[in-house]
DNA sequence: TTCATAATGGTAACGCGTTATCATGTGATC
DNA sequence: GATCACATGATAACGCGTTACCATTATGAA
């Protein structure tokens, strides 16, 4: 990937633009209000090259594909809408958790994903931004506190 | 499913002595210790059958294919060694972490996994020598606390 | 503008976890 | 033990996310 296409800046902007992790196909439909003609195959072209320079990083959730967004910011966890699906930043941290687990076991770090209802799907604002449920049925894993 | 066989109860002990979540790959491997001619079709069979009884659920980690556990525990996280690569319950939880969603977001429940070295597979003076400094694999994902 | 070639787009193919198929085996009932 | 429906085992097929292929397009340097 040497050449500056408007392909690469769409797929590019659209991610930054986002300011949360997308699929691929959210993307590629980010990215198409930009470059209509674009297809899944450079997407996928280019979101692997952005990640092999640093620019991009994936973000995965359980049971769901990766997701893609911008390297760079401090350690941060993520958030699902349950209506939705669509997957937030969270610039927060419980801290420590090393004192979870068991005896003689060392951590060196944890991932966190918090599932709720995002502002959009709230119930009281859900008729503020209605946003189109994605086809990833999620799996059983997440539990209750 | 409805005829106790060989297969089925040594899937199901297999799962049982296990005590942590296996895949489907592991629980064949485990139960061939039984059944040696065991085939993973009946393994998939009854993971399937024995979840929608409600006797096993499935677990999902980032980035991970499902494993599968005995239901029954109280809430709970999961721990993932990065040597061995198997996970391990971890019976602790940090608590309500409602506080950490952005505004306007309400948290139902969430989701932990804690990655590092587990007791088989830390080495023994970093067990006895407390101040071992831990050097940490990064993947995508997950970041040091 | 010309030109070499990197990048694109449509689509076939791939990888791999999972499921369907079906002949064979076996648990439960009589 | 005889019977038969259910379960098993080997393997083909499936689903789906991702990648390879290749003719075509267009970037960037000369």
């Amino acid at each position: 990937m040497e050449r500056n296409t408007r392909q690469r800046s769409a797929i590019r902007d659209a991610i930054a633009q986002a300011q949360r992790p997308l699929l691929p196909q959210e993307v590629l439909e980010a990215a198409r209000t930009e470059v209509p003609g674009l297809g899944i195959a450079t997407v996928y072209r280019n979101l692997k090259a952005l990640v092999e320079e640093g620019e991009l990083q994936a973000v995965n959730l359980p049971g769901e594909n990766p997701r893609f967004e911008v390297v760079g910011h401090r350690h941060h966890h993520h958030f699902q809408c349950r209506q939705c699906q669509r997957v937030f930043d969270v610039h927060a941290c419980p801290g420590d958790l090393s004192r979870l687990a068991p005896q003689g076991f060392t951590v060196e770090d944890h991932d966190l994903t918090l599932y709720g209802r995002c502002s959009d799907c709230t119930p009281s604002k859900a008729r503020l931004a209605p946003t189109e449920p994605t086809r990833a049925a999620r799996r059983s894993g997440a539990s209750a506190t």
